[in-house]
Order: C-alpha cells, then sequence, then structure tokens
DNA sequence: TGTACATCAGTGAACGCGCGTTCACTGATGTAC
DNA sequence: TGTACATCAGTGAACGCGCGTTCACTGATGTAC
C-alpha cells in the first residue's frame, strides 16, 4: 500500500487532465508546454511521466475528458438552447472553457491518429446526443443533420474568435444562430 | 542602385510569403519555425529580418495573400463547383495548397489583432465574392447566406481532417456538399 | 579602361529561452518483526 | 511500542534541440573618377 490514499494518484492525475484540457483549450496544443500544465495542477514537470506516456497520451486523454465534459453539459438544453448557448459571446471570450472542436479542430488534423481516434468517438458521441434529439425513433437517420449543425456551428464561432471588430462578431454569431435552427429544423429526418 | 535588379529584393520577398503560406497552412503557425520557412525558400535564417518585422509581422502578410490566392481561384468557378472542389478529397488531403481558413482559423484566433485583421479583410472579401454571385443586384443581402455556407465547409473540412477512417472522413465530405448548396439555395436573399 | 569605394541582399554564428523527456534522488507513509 | 525497511508520488536538475531574434561579416555588383 502506499502512503497516501489508493486513489490519491488517480485523483491528481484527474486533476492534472482537467487542468491541461482547460490551458490547451485556451493556448493550443503546441502552444502549451509540459512544466506549465503540470504547474496548473499543483505539480513539477518531473512527475508527469508517472502518469502519462508523452505529450500526445495526454492530449489525447484530455480531449476525450473535455469531449464528454461538453456532453454532459448539453445533457438537459433544447437543441435551440444548445445552440445560443454554443454561439454566445460568453462561449466566444472563454475558449478554455469551450468547445474543444472549436478551440482545437485545427491542430488535431495535424495530431497523431491515437489523438484523432480518441477526437472522433467522442464527437460522435456528441453528434449522436444531437441526433437522438432530432428523431428519437430513428437516430442514424438525423446524423448528417446533426454533424452540418455542428460543422457550421464551429465554423462560426472560429471565425467570430478571429474578428477584432466586436460588433461584427457579435452579427456573425447572431446569424451563426439562425442558419444553425434552421439546418435543424429543415434538416432530412423521420 | 543595388548590384541585383531593382526588383530582386520584391521577388525575394514574394518567394518567402509563397512558400512561407503553404508552410504554415500545412505545419500550422506555432509549428513552422523562421529557419525553416526561409529555408523552403532556399535562404538562411538571417535574411528573415531583412524582409519582415517579425514572424508576426510574416504571418499576417502570407495569411493576406493566401486570401487572395484562394479567392482567384475561385473566380471562374459555379457555386456549386466552389462548393464541390472545397469539400473534395484532394483539399483535404492537402492542407498546404488549400484554404487558409481551415488549415489555421482556431490559430488565427490566439494571435495577434494585426494578423487577425489581416484574416478579416482577406475574409470578407471572399464572402462578398460569393454574397455578388448569390445576389448580383444586392450582395449585401446575401452576405450571411454566404458566411454561413463558408463556416459550413470549413468546419466540415476541418472535421474530415480530424477522421482517420476514410470511408467516414468521405462521408462527412459528401454530406457537407449537400447541406452547404442547400444553405446556398435556401438562403434569404434578394 | 582600370581602380577605389559604396551599396546591400544574404550568411551563419550566437543570444537567452522553453521545449519534451530522463533520471537520481527525497521524504512521507505503511508494513514487518 | 519501537525500529528497520519497502514503497512510490513527486522533485528538480540535466539532456539535446529548436525557437525567435540580433549582428558582424561577406561578396557580388554598380558608381565615381
Amino acid at each position: 500500500m502506499a502512503r497516501y490514499g489508493k486513489d490519491h494518484k488517480q485523483a491528481t492525475k484527474r486533476r492534472i487532465l482537467d487542468m491541461a484540457g482547460r490551458r490547451l483549450k485556451g493556448d493550443g496544443i503546441a502552444g502549451s508546454g509540459i512544466a506549465t500544465l503540470m504547474g496548473d495542477a499543483g505539480l513539477t514537470n518531473g512527475a508527469f511521466y508517472a502518469h502519462f506516456d508523452s505529450k500526445e497520451d495526454l492530449v489525447a486523454q484530455a480531449l476525450a475528458e473535455q469531449l464528454r465534459e461538453q456532453r454532459e453539459s448539453f445533457r438537459g438544453m433544447s437543441l435551440e438552447q444548445v445552440v445560443r448557448t454554443y454561439l454566445s459571446v460568453g462561449h466566444r471570450d472563454n475558449p478554455n472553457a469551450g468547445c474543444p472542436s472549436a478551440a482545437l479542430l485545427d491542430e488535431i488534423g495535424r495530431s497523431a491518429d491515437s489523438t484523432k481516434r480518441a477526437y472522433a468517438d467522442g464527437l460522435f458521441g456528441f453528434i449522436d446526443d444531437i441526433a437522438a434529439r432530432l428523431a428519437p425513433g430513428d437516430p442514424p437517420s438525423a446524423r448528417a443533420t446533426a454533424l452540418s449543425a455542428f460543422a457550421l456551428m464551429v465554423g462560426t464561432l472560429q471565425v467570430s474568435r478571429a474578428l477584432v471588430d466586436q460588433r461584427l462578431a457579435a452579427e456573425v454569431l447572431e446569424q451563426g444562430v439562425e442558419s444553425a435552427l434552421t439546418i435543424l429544423r429543415t434538416g432530412q429526418h423521420t
């Protein structure tokens, strides 16, 4: 037995993963160093490899965790609420607390296959949640619609984050809400 | 007079910008170092600062140039052709020769204001081209539709690039084509 | 025409720094006797 | 109860490397006389 409670190490790892998820979304994958990531969790760089095989390993696990949390955070909402929350100024201005897709999608495209697989698994869990609400009787039929609406929301949030002009950025978000709702309402599904 | 033709330096700068544009889209902003960028243009790191103030400066200029080229490349196409070319397997598999938005949008969101401004200028030039084709008489009325279609295409291409499963990635692209065309056909404009 | 000088695009070494990763070590605790 | 030992999460210095940036220098050319 270790001198700490038997789930101490597990709790530490969870803390690292949580903090790393936020940091990665805020500063990007390439922009987040191991020492900083560990410092966020109140530890030093050396302890990192007691928990993870490599930075890639951490990124894949943190990504999975962030997607799980995002999925949960939308659980009780109506689809309209999901769209309005996603394309809100609050979400736009706090990438570190927001959607991992909007924050990291192009970097994920350049990442190792293990990271991509972790991402894909988490993403389609989320997409299936939306599809199930669009077509409770036959979720697969609504997958394409759900994915299109999501792709539109991700692209819109990213564009809005790339704009300096606040007025224009807000307008882009509002138009995104209308378009996303239209897709969800008129999509081909049962 | 310099010992080279009077536009020699200008030509070198254009070469650096062109190569840098490709490299940045392929490896990301944080993933592209000055020495590598200069090596691509057949030069050494030291010459960089004879052409640019800083890496940020280069990124802003290269981004503007890439957006200009993208705009030109779509000039003669119908909107349907634009959509099908954008959401093609060829585009998906060659980010370095493709859309700067799809390759770099989330990193641009984390960049300096000067970079964001260069991006916004280029982006809306492109969006306005699409809007002008949707509503030749009154382009501004179609801006929202054009932007939504573009956001959907960017998000879709990014998702498709993040997938390891080729079959699934191709399916995502195909569904994206349908959704984008639907938005362009049914959007609210004159 | 021939020589001395000015120009300046480009070189390549060096700056301090942070990167991902390794590893010998610390020190708090639990177990054995 | 007291002491010796094993465990192991975490420390922090060090590894080689590439980063963005600076700068003294090179060498090919054009100009002046």
